[in-house]
DNA sequence: AATTACCTTTACGTTAACGTAAGGGTAACT
DNA sequence: AGTTACCCTTACGTTAACGTAAAGGTAATT
């Protein structure tokens, strides 16, 4: 794993293209380096990375993300901005908890639906048998 | 509970839109009946309105969730529909398990940065203390 | 010297999931 | 008879998250 990466090799990485890099730069979820012109990546950056689509996989905005991004360990300022940060991170947790709530609901349906389908295999095989 | 309900009436107890609602008929997602011109939705309706909105809090594509609804409770068919239909549920499970991993990832960050934040604050009322 | 293989920016195109407006119909109060 | 309160369809508009193409720069092979 090399210290320093260009664009394409991060975006191989991670299966996604050199347009959605760049566009994650442009709305602030990525800030590499640059040499000249070149964009430079880093560890730093795959993390951010990995953060970024782990986010995308549960359905939120980008701007969503970039705000979750910016609650890791960022815990300076003055009391005020402590407090209000607690209650963003509280939110976001609220929110977490009901998309977890919602996945077991729909894993549960899914359960029921396979044993479904077993049965129905159950019956289809008692037929065939008896023809 | 009233047993049959109009687009708006439904609309409002699921703080949607009408729009929306006769989009996600269009989509294929409901099927109300029509008395006329009207459309009139009933309990069914409900259920998978619910469903949908379930669906979409996880950030699935309608379609994907329209997939996901049609697998609840639908064991007919013959043994090869059967099969690819438990392969379908299976591939979804295995996606769903994926957002739990996410969730409790994402989770366990969200804990820490409070941590990080209380910490934080600790120190801030220490100095305040020493003033 | 020319092809290959990258990199860059700028900018228009695309898709999903609706929003919003236009135009018109029905049914019930006032 | 007119206003209110719904309902309908058709159709163009909007936003997010990129895709795709154009035009050009650099650096290393062939």
């Amino acid at each position: 794993m090399a210290e320093e990466i260009s664009i394409r090799q991060l975006a191989k990485e991670f299966a996604v293209t050199t347009r959605t890099l760049r566009f994650y730069e442009d709305q602030g979820l990525l800030m590499p380096e640059r040499r000249g012109q070149h964009r430079i990546f880093i560890q730093r950056d795959r993390v951010r990375l990995k953060l970024i689509l782990r986010g995308k996989r549960l359905g939120f905005k980008l701007y969503e993300i970039r705000d979750l991004i910016d609650m890791y360990g960022a815990e300076q300022g003055e009391e005020g901005q402590i407090y209000s940060f607690i209650a963003k991170i509280s939110e976001r947790k609220q929110d977490l908890l009901q998309k977890k709530a919602d996945i077991e609901e729909i894993l549960l349906e899914l359960e029921k639906a396979t044993i479904g389908c077993q049965q129905r295999l159950g019956e289809l095989n008692k037929n065939s048998e008896v023809k």
